[in-house]
DNA sequence: TGTCATTTGTGACTTTAGTCACATACAGTG
DNA sequence: CACTGTATGTGACTAAAGTCACAAATGACA
């Protein structure tokens, strides 16, 4: 597991253990909302945050997971430029997450190395997520989204049985729940899943 | 007009002065290609280019321009871990281009704080901007995702008779260019615009 | 001025997905 | 077991945009 203390090496998680702190998240908690101000640097130590972006009318699409050992990228942005977020954040499975306020984040860049590696690797990391986004939103129909999506979801949680119901995968693709049940059922009858109540099985 | 020399201060200009290299391109260049190695990162001075993603059917999206004083951030990423690029850069308008070895655009993080926030400033700019184009592509008709580029390109070019055609700006959309030809009637129904051949005026 | 490549206009049709309105099924609780 | 809230299934319809097949207009230039 990934801790507060193997994170980094030597100095940087010397660095770290005075000013981090970790504290415990339950699924569902929002982590950070649009237009919030950010104060501290989420790093994900257990469990997993999603990050979604919304529109003006609650429209709501999937952009990417932050596993353990990564961080929230558009946090660490807006916050050294004292900025808002434009994306929320949820926990997705229950999270212990290490805080740890911007000032430091942004100081570190010129001390350690190997933060600031660890920070553009997250950021082409992410970079790339959302070009794939764009790329499935622009050009993929909704029944390779949907497949892709419930791989995506099984890696996540390490099970083929994903929890989850109609309306909450529509909402990740952005789209109407009875599209994704009619895809469902056809991909239950071409033996790609296994359909019931809550939960979907990956065949 | 941004020239080698004005960018940025006192150090860190002499270092670009001994290390870039300016280069004009016309427009229409190719600057950079889907899975190309990177070994310059370009920061542009006078001209624009486009950055598009492409998939594998040749479908394009734009996703957003580089203007004078800025660089492009993904050659940047791409660039520092030695991987591929994942978009496609083409100059817009004719443009002078400082390139700037990839050694020392790593170096310099560690050396000039203004060189770093001069990288994260653009990150988070890009980043907002690619958030945009997924909303847009997710929720957005094309009836105003066409407005917005038009507008996009007016203020591009400075200019409110936008040299185009109706394929080119389907192509920058992802979509097709009948679809594109009927909107822009509709709007020119609406007196938004005025349609000539080649080129569309906003009113 | 006539020719020709390119650009634009348009009708007709299909596909995909969003909307609305219910019916039905399921699981947990009293 | 009956009740109830949530989840799922489904038909019918609409809307948006992609596709195909041409026609018409435009402007460059021979």
């Amino acid at each position: 597991m990934v801790t507060k203390n193997n994170l980094f090496h030597s100095l940087l998680n010397e660095a770290i253990y005075h000013s981090g702190q970790v504290r415990s998240f339950n699924a569902g908690s929002v982590i950070l909302n649009i237009n919030a101000y950010i104060k501290s640097i989420p790093i994900v130590l257990s469990g997993s945050i999603k990050v979604i972006k919304t529109d003006e009318e609650g429209q709501e699409i999937l952009l990417y997971y932050i596993k353990p050992g990564e961080s929230c990228i558009m946090s660490f942005l807006a916050g050294i430029h004292n900025d808002t977020s434009k994306i929320k954040a949820i926990v997705e499975e229950d999270a212990a997450i290490l805080l740890i306020p911007v000032e430091k984040a942004g100081a570190w860049i010129r001390e350690f190395p190997e933060w600031t590696d660890f920070i553009f690797t997250l950021y082409q990391k992410r970079f790339e997520e959302l070009l794939e986004v764009v790329n499935a939103v622009a050009f993929q129909k909704l029944d390779s989204r949907l497949l892709q999506l419930l791989h995506q979801k099984a890696s996540l949680f390490h099970t083929k049985e994903i929890m989850v119901t109609h309306q909450q995968l529509a909402d990740d693709l952005g789209t109407a729940r009875e599209a994704v049940s009619r895809l469902l059922k056809q991909m239950e009858n071409d033996k790609l899943i296994a359909l019931s109540r809550n939960k979907i099985t990956l065949l």
